[in-house]
RNA sequence: GGGCGAGUGGUGGAACGGUAGACACGCUGGCUUCAGGAGCCAGUGCUCGCAAGAGUGUGGGGGUUCAAAUCCCCCCUCGCCCA
């Protein structure tokens, strides 16, 4: 009899059932450490109602681990939720709710949708970072990190959005805007909170080589962003100064060419150098005009450069020179030393600065057998060459000028070889109220005294004012909870009342998962040791730089101290594509969304499911036609009900005929298990939905040839169901029940082929001539070269494309191909 | 400016150097139906042709090869990262 396909009945049923049952938490620890898998996706920010980028990454995961389990791994498949952060607050304070009340509503509304979309997570391990029993060891990492002089704090120029109301780490600030809000950065001198990343950077880099499972692309990403340079630093004795200011040069063989100085405008020895000078308030006047400018305007080669002479001279320490010093808007001052030694010959904005100012311009380096004009240059020679006016150095060529230099510069002790990054430590103070309290008591008399392990957490005080002010972070308000007595001498003393950057929440929460209970410390390395490394990590490739640069700082510091293991927590990591419409982000206020709660009530999780895997490779994104959810309706849900019915009907087929129909169906459910399981190898869940559709397309071909052989067609729908499952879980489950299955068809092994029957008895030859496809010939498999060519030659076809001429070259690779040459 | 990636029918997309376009949407025809829809069956890159068939075809141009979407070189467009 057939049924209906009644999908919403079904899912809300078993979703419930498979959450009840617990049907997928995992072992403490594997009990078969070969046999496990601990597959994550990156846990989510609660904003609201779970979108489409939330359905693409989970049915992706989640396809992945039902099929792990099939293939009898120990699947561990945790979820948790990144709960602190901005939007609380800014929805918060305009609803004046506390940002907790929006969180926990938000984080209901996702984790039923996870559930309605039949993700199969193991809730007993999940968690909120909002709860103190989670940041409570936030803090605790901190103050390991804070007694290794790895978290400290420092006066310094930081991003500060305006609009936000608090500073950003550098990897915030995208193009000079905040990365949240879109608003310009300016630079402020705040006292902040750092960790100390750049002690690791050699070591980020460099073990990206263990890393054999991601992309070149990511690795990109994290090398650009670590940015190791060589060259060297450089001592340059400044006029009315004691001590001399060191620059960076990734040039040192172009220092004979340094005919000015220059320094970031915001560097505090300008101010000193102008003291008292007329150029003091010139000085002011640039600088507000600088702080208007975004960090890629001030560097961008496009844009004039501006800048001011400060009325005194460094010394080039190699040959004596008195240069001007200069401050001008195209030098930062957080690379390097924030000063540098202009050589306008060989570098293109210290030349377009010279011509700008009419300074002077002196070729060091010269391409073999050309001479360089200063006077008539157009552009700056930034390649190598031959060194040229650079004293005992003349003729020294390129490939070992700067390793001479260098060495020459360590000998007279004026310089010395230094290698450079373009990571910053990371800033993780942040002046708002939803995030976890810093650890830390400021004593007048102790200086800086951390919470004694036992006192943690601190917990953040309720009823607080959090409206963002510009003048200090909104926990100085709360007297009671800030004036605390020093946990060192007892005198009163005041709280940290800044607040950490939630990236510190999801550097380890990873680790938290494999002992997700614990309350003595963050997590037991024996658990940790058994599940990590992590055997697949998916996430958006926005998180390349931030999140991975930081999980993986973690990770090596959890290492030196004894806490893990593996000095790379995953080693295999892809970023799944993003699903747009009209080429934008989905979102409601453009009016392109599409809504899974809509797709879950008109077609089911499982059509949302598969529409979403059969769009295309999981990495590449994917734009939603315009006409939104109904696409569904035309694609995946008419063909779930198509193997519905062919399930009905299977039931009720009483032949027995054994003849070639039945076999050529076997066979091909047979290749179809062969390909399937190959494509989930490798993430292709669209060519393997392909494959499942070609294998019902088989059978209904079967049956509308009038084969009625009942058991051939349930052994074809019983394993379409098992292949199908880890893609659309309830369907499958449902359908296999009622074939009378006692159990869930998520625990049934994964199906085998049997290589007797994907081997085919004939093949198709294509025969080509001078290269061009003339004819195609079935032959048997095991045909002999001697034979294809026999065969083609008796071809009427080929005949008539050889024109009566002997073949001079026959190629053939059996039984497939033969190509003819004339 | 440098590096990386992408470019295939009307559309989403398939193709270990070996029949380009699997599978699907859409479209066309047939069956079923009072009708519409759904369902089932078949056709569908483009050009010419009633057809058989022929030509042509993976952004453009060269090359390697019996054979190129795939490998190499140059160029164009788009995306990302760095400067």
């Amino acid at each position: 009899m057939e049924s209906a396909y009644d999908f919403k009945e079904i899912e809300t049923r078993l979703a419930a059932r498979w959450v009840e049952d617990g049907d997928y938490v995992a072992p403490e620890v594997p009990l078969d450490p070969s046999r496990k898998r601990y597959a994550l996706t990156m846990f989510p920010y609660p904003s609201g109602d779970m979108h489409m980028g939330h359905v693409e990454v989970f049915s992706i995961h989640d396809s992945y681990a039902r099929h792990s389990r099939m293939k009898g791994y120990e699947v561990l498949n945790p979820i948790g939720f990144d709960a602190f952060g901005l939007p609380a607050e800014n929805a918060a304070i305009k609803r004046g709710i506390n940002p907790r009340e929006w969180t926990y509503s938000n984080i209901e509304k996702l984790r039923s949708s996870a559930v309605r979309l039949g993700c199969s997570f193991d809730w007993t391990r999940t968690f909120r970072t909002c709860d103190p029993e989670y940041y409570r060891w936030n803090q605790w990492i901190f103050l390991r990190l804070f007694e290794r002089g790895l978290a400290y704090k420092k006066e310094a120029a930081v991003n500060w959005c305006p609009n936000d109301k608090t500073v950003l780490a550098n990897e915030q600030v995208i193009a000079g805007r905040c990365e949240r809000c879109d608003t310009l950065v300016i630079k402020r001198y705040m006292s902040q909170w750092f960790f100390k990343v750049t002690d690791y950077a050699d070591r980020l880099l460099d073990d990206m080589a263990l890393n054999d499972r991601w992309t070149d692309r990511l690795k990109m990403l994290q090398s650009n962003w670590i940015g190791r340079s060589y060259g060297a630093e450089i001592e340059f004795p400044i006029e009315g100064l004691a001590e001399p200011i060191t620059v960076y040069t990734t040039r040192p063989d172009t220092l004979w060419g340094a005919t000015f100085f220059v320094m970031a405008p915001e560097h505090k020895l300008a101010e000193d150098l102008v003291m008292g000078t007329p150029v003091e308030d010139e000085l002011k006047v640039f600088r507000k005009e600088v702080e208007r400018l975004t960090e890629v305007d001030r560097t961008s080669t496009e844009r004039e450069k501006k800048g001011l002479f400060l009325g005194k001279y460094a010394t080039n320490p190699v040959n004596g020179e008195q240069i001007p010093i200069w401050v001008a808007d195209y030098v930062l001052l957080d690379y390097g030393t924030g000063a540098i030694m202009a050589v306008p010959a060989h570098d293109q904005r210290d030349f377009e600065f010279a011509r700008s100012y009419d300074l002077p311009i002196r070729v060091v380096i010269q391409p073999e057998g050309e001479t360089f004009e200063s006077d008539s240059m157009t552009e700056a020679f930034p390649h190598d060459g031959v060194m040229v006016n650079s004293g005992e150095f003349d003729g020294t060529p390129a490939d070992e000028a700067v390793a001479k230099v260098t060495e020459w510069l360590e000998k007279k002790g004026i310089g010395k070889g230094a290698v450079n990054f373009r990571l910053r430590d990371w800033l993780i103070s942040r002046q708002r109220y939803w995030g976890t309290p810093i650890p830390i008591v400021s004593c007048d008399d102790c200086g800086l005294v951390q919470v004694p392990d036992d006192q943690l957490p601190v917990v953040l005080p309720e009823g607080v004012d959090f409206t963002p002010t510009d003048e200090a972070s909104p926990l100085a308000s709360a007297h009671e909870w800030v004036n605390v007595p020093c946990p060192s001498c007892g005198k009163s003393a005041k709280r940290e009342t800044d607040t950490m950057d939630t990236f510190v929440d999801s550097s380890w929460y990873f680790h938290r998962y494999l002992d997700p209970h614990n309350e003595e410390i963050p997590f037991d390395r024996a658990k940790s040791d058994a599940w990590m490394p992590m055997d697949i990590y998916w996430g958006g490739v926005e998180h390349a730089v931030l999140h991975l640069i930081y999980a993986r700082f973690f990770q090596k510091f959890f290492m030196d101290i004894g806490m893990a293991r593996d000095p790379e927590p995953f080693p295999q990591m892809h970023n799944q594509g993003q699903v747009t419409m009209g080429g934008k982000r989905m979102s409601k206020s453009r009016g392109n969304l599409v809504s899974p709660a809509e797709a879950f009530d008109l077609y089911g999780a499982d059509a949302l499911r598969l529409y979403i895997l059969f769009s295309g490779p999981p990495e590449q994104d994917y734009d939603w036609p315009e006409e939104g959810v109904t696409s569904i309706g035309r694609v995946t849900f008419p063909w779930l009900q198509r193997v519905w019915r062919m399930c009905d009907e299977s039931r009720t087929l009483e032949g027995t005929t054994r003849g070639d129909a039945e076999m050529d169906l076997t066979k091909s459910l047979h290749r179809a298990i062969q390909a399937v399981t190959s494509d989930f190898e490798t993430f292709s869940y669209n060519t393997a939905i392909a494959r499942l559709m070609e294998l019902v397309n088989e059978t209904y071909r079967y049956r509308a040839a009038g084969g009625d052989n009942g058991e051939v067609v349930r052994e074809v729908a019983l394993t379409l169901l098992k292949l199908l499952a880890p893609m659309a879980p309830y369907m499958t489950e449902e359908q296999w029940r009622r074939f009378g299955n006692e159990g869930s068809i998520h625990v049934e092994s994964w199906p085998e082929f049997d290589p007797d029957l994907i081997v085919e008895d004939d093949a198709v030859m294509v025969v080509q001539v001078n290269g061009k496809v003339r004819d195609t010939i079935s032959v048997p498999v095991n045909v002999t070269e001697a034979e294809m060519l026999q065969r083609a030659m008796a071809s009427e076809k080929i005949q008539r494309y050889l024109d009566g001429k002997e073949p001079a070259k026959v190629i053939a690779r059996p039984p497939k191909m033969l190509s003819l040459v004339v």
